[in-house]
DNA sequence: CATACTTGATTAAACGTTTAATCTGTGGTT
DNA sequence: AACCACAGATTAAACGTTTAATCAAGTATG
């Protein structure tokens, strides 16, 4: 094992002392650039690497960041985290991961458990229903716009209002929205942005996929042909999840999508651009909120002060526009308005030969295995 | 900020040294079991918490492992991630992302700058297609069987074997297998298998997705209709993903799942059991996996010498089970083999109500968003 | 010409831990 | 009684960096 070399061992190497090896590189003490510019050289060619073992303990700071996804088993959490490695790299930072085992509560000790690890800051995705109690550490939180304390996030309520836009510019008039629970902000908005972007006359009807579980148990049928039966004729789900539990639920019972009834989705998750109809959904800037998260908790964390930069910390956070991603899954409301169906309606049962998908802005599907 | 305690204020707090404080807390040197008792009592009282940092610097060792998925988009992902980090904090260690960006070789240098960061030792889940070089660094790969270097995975040929057997005990006998890209050895060991455990006389036809997209363009029709017509009643996916994919385009099609035909995935992802037809797919040991993964890294870092417990390294590192999860996606091949059907087929449109799902094992779904 | 300031460098302390080496009694052995 | 071994503690050095304080010499200032 070639034992590392260290900061004393350039200056051995040029005859100076440690500490002007160390300015020279971080170029803060005094230097004459003559001389840093020998020491910079002599640095690269032997390959040095700084350690950040001592830096740490010298200057205090580990120069690494927690990252805490409380629903670590959601789809969404590769994109998080790569976005958020990103944004965190480009500023010099690592990011350590921390657990909470989808435990309720074993948010907190995550957050914990990462500071004292001695992580710098934290991010957190908090769990749908939790408030971020506030440690004496800087702390960033990637939620909802409307979630007190929230740092950025996407504009999920805009979101929804883009969605409810695109399904009434088809001509849809009676709708279905499919949520998981209540108790989520993010859900909240989306809903209420799909809402708000809605004709005065549209009919809608909500649907918390919780709840029915509840009563019929888990994987229960939603029971969407008796929506159709009652007029709905689009389906907007606040994840392509759901999105994904309606397309195969209304096309084992024979329903054509986008023919007789169209599916949106919410977040772009991997398989929206693979499966029979591609689905329409809405997609996070997700290197954006990150960079704003980093940003803030960076300022936190270097600033110091508080009231630095004249934004002390705006209310909603920031919200980050999401993206339409049209593809097959919604089209125009069918002429006549499904209404009853008696029985076995003919349906259209074959528009799988769509012809390439123009809409689709997504750059070549990165479902590899 | 109160400036955190250090062992100093501990030893000052009781009239003793440092050192003897260090021992009694780390159990290593020569302390008196009674004063021991003191020193931990106090150190609990005061909530000290020692530093990570100038631990590192002391011992070397930064406590902290690198994780480097190289496909990092993987709806996998979180299973990974979850499974080693908590094997990883169970044996004292953090968990440091890396990313590759997706880039073919950005793997080596994701590797790279995590050990620059201190990582003591890397988890690699590495790209098809590329082999992990020897660093001079503890590393532990995850990968397959069939791989040279791998230190722990699932056992991904007994794995199609189970699928295969699974199928033929329906009475299936003519199988199209669905994978992505054939220089992937975790695919090759699952088709592997899956070929092994077919009957004899059994007809399989190979699918690679691949190929097809570079010949149709991305996310362009698999085909499956024209494959049902020469007779094919199981389709065996390599992923879920691809399952998905079969899945929607074959219920597009008016074919009826499993009444028709049998669809069978691999990973258990996150939607298997949402979907309707539920999908029968093959589980990982993620957390088995792990653990070996883990524990083989840690022997490496902390054994020192190679040739310790009599386990210089097995060829393909552990191989562990996996679990098959059989559920509404596959079921009896029907009575008269599907065979030539003339234009529209007429085909159950209706085994949706399939009765409680008994035989999916998995604990209360956890589709949370 | 003495003083003050500036530039470019060095010295030395500090961060918090670990650990090898040392010291000091005490009890046992010959 | 002299010696040794040993348990139980302390001292001190080391890990690699940062940074405040200091110093030496050259330059400007009165």
């Amino acid at each position: 094992m070639a034992p590392r070399l260290n900061l004393s061992d350039i200056a051995k190497a040029l005859g100076v002392s440690v500490a002007t090896v160390s300015n020279a590189l971080s170029g803060k003490g005094r230097v004459s650039e003559e001389l840093a510019r020998v020491i910079r050289a002599k640095a690269k060619e032997l390959g040095y690497i700084p350690s950040l073992a001592g830096r740490a303990l010298s200057t205090g700071r580990s120069q690494v960041l927690g990252l805490v996804l409380a629903d670590i088993g959601h789809p969404l959490f590769p994109q998080f985290a790569q976005a958020i490695e990103n944004a965190a790299a480009a500023a010099g930072y690592g990011v350590l991961i921390g657990d909470s085992r989808g435990e309720i509560d074993a948010q907190t000790r995550a957050i914990n458990r990462l500071i004292e690890r001695g992580a710098d800051g934290i991010v957190v995705v908090p769990r749908h229903g939790t408030r971020i109690a506030n440690i004496g550490h800087p702390i960033a939180v990637i939620d909802s716009p409307s979630t007190p304390g929230n740092t950025a996030s996407a504009d999920h309520w805009d979101g929804g209002a883009q969605i409810g836009a695109h399904l009434s510019a088809l001509g849809h008039r009676s709708f279905a929205i499919i949520g998981l629970h209540s108790d989520s902000n993010v859900q909240n908005d989306r809903i209420g942005g799909i809402k708000a972007a809605l004709p005065r006359q549209a009919r809608v009807e909500l649907l918390w996929i919780d709840e029915l579980e509840r009563k019929r148990g888990p994987g229960a049928e939603l029971g969407l042909l008796r929506l159709i039966d009652k007029g709905v004729t689009a389906f907007a789900a606040v994840s392509d999840l759901h999105a994904l539990r309606a397309v195969t639920e209304l096309q084992r019972g024979g329903v054509s999508i986008p023919g007789d009834v169209s599916v949106t989705g919410f977040d772009d998750l991997i398989w929206a651009g693979v499966i029979a109809p591609t689905l329409t959904t809405m997609r996070m800037n997700m290197a954006r909120i990150a960079e704003l998260a980093i940003a803030d908790l960076i300022r936190q964390i270097e600033g110091g002060r508080d009231s630095e930069d004249g934004v002390p910390h705006r209310p909603g956070g920031h919200a980050v526009p999401m993206e339409l991603i049209i593809r097959q899954s919604s089209g125009p409301a069918p002429a006549a308005p499904a209404g009853k169906r008696p029985g076995g309606n003919p349906r259209r049962a074959d528009n799988q030969a769509n012809g390439s998908i123009l809409e689709d802005t997504r750059e070549g599907t990165d479902h590899k295995c």
